[in-house]
DNA sequence: TTATAATTAGGAATGATTCCTAATAAATAG
DNA sequence: CTATTTATTAGGAATCATTCCTAATTATAA
């Protein structure tokens, strides 16, 4: 794999991400930076989301209908919302549960010539603002 | 909802779900269709899949390029292959650590405003094929 | 058989993501 | 500091999965 610079933009996307707790679409993150910044095409931050996931810098989630991506590699789990798509973190699931699945699958999965070697966990549900009876009032007004 | 009829391309797609095991795109049912029947476009079976997935007969699950899809509805899990990106059955994850990472999500969702009412679990690894330290020996020469 | 509306073919449209190329700019050597 | 090398960028074209559109078809019920 070929040597990595610190190119401008590349120090740019990951300190946005970083600085963000929802999981941003490469879209999302390209308006952000397109606002704060001047030179950043939208091909420059798929790229280096890619080269930064490849690094394991950032994680690189599967959302409903695109991906999403996440500045937190530390260990936790996320809701996806059922209602609009939006994807929260959650406390990292607990570790026994997490354990006696994967002890499980690898098992089954050696006895039949696989390896299963990780558990991807993810919730669904109802994210805070959709899960709310009535629309919210809006703080803005 | 609209009341639904029992088209001719319908029901072959759902008997040529249910008769795999593998987890075929939208595009491989489409050339099984085509190969054993005259009229089938893709259009067609995109919206049907759709229709039976909303109607709980099949699932849709997210694959790692593109929606794969399950004849399957019964309880179990999958294992997604990191080399070559198929999804091959492994039997249902254990009840008691499922429900109990499902519980904790939910406790901590419902302090938090969020609801968790589901948990997707999918293990990664390698599938048979791909496990296999040497290249297969081809059982067709 | 007939009327009604669900369904189809298949091609256009969309949207996310990847790819391509000349110009630019990190990193390194001198 | 300057020159050289080559990773990186802009941004527009290309790709690919999926959705949408419309006139023609067909399942269903009366």
């Amino acid at each position: 794999m070929a040597p990595t610079r610190r190119s401008r933009q590349r120090n740019l996307l990951l300190r946005e991400l970083r600085g963000r707790t929802d999981h941003p679409t490469a879209e999302s993150l390209h308006a952000a930076l397109r606002a704060q910044s001047e030179g950043m095409s939208l091909g420059t931050v798929y790229r280096n989301l890619g080269v930064l996931a490849a690094q394991g810098e950032i994680l690189e989630l599967a959302g409903e209908d695109c991906k999403r991506f996440d500045g937190n590699t530390a260990p936790h789990t996320h809701l996806c919302c059922e209602i609009c798509g939006c994807m929260e973190d959650l406390p990292a699931a607990e570790d026994a549960a997490k354990r006696s699945l994967l002890e499980a699958a690898a098992a089954y999965a050696a006895q039949n010539g696989m390896e299963a070697d990780g558990v991807r966990i993810l919730f669904t549900g109802k994210c805070k603002n959709c899960a709310a009876p009535a629309p919210q009032t809006d703080e803005t007004a």
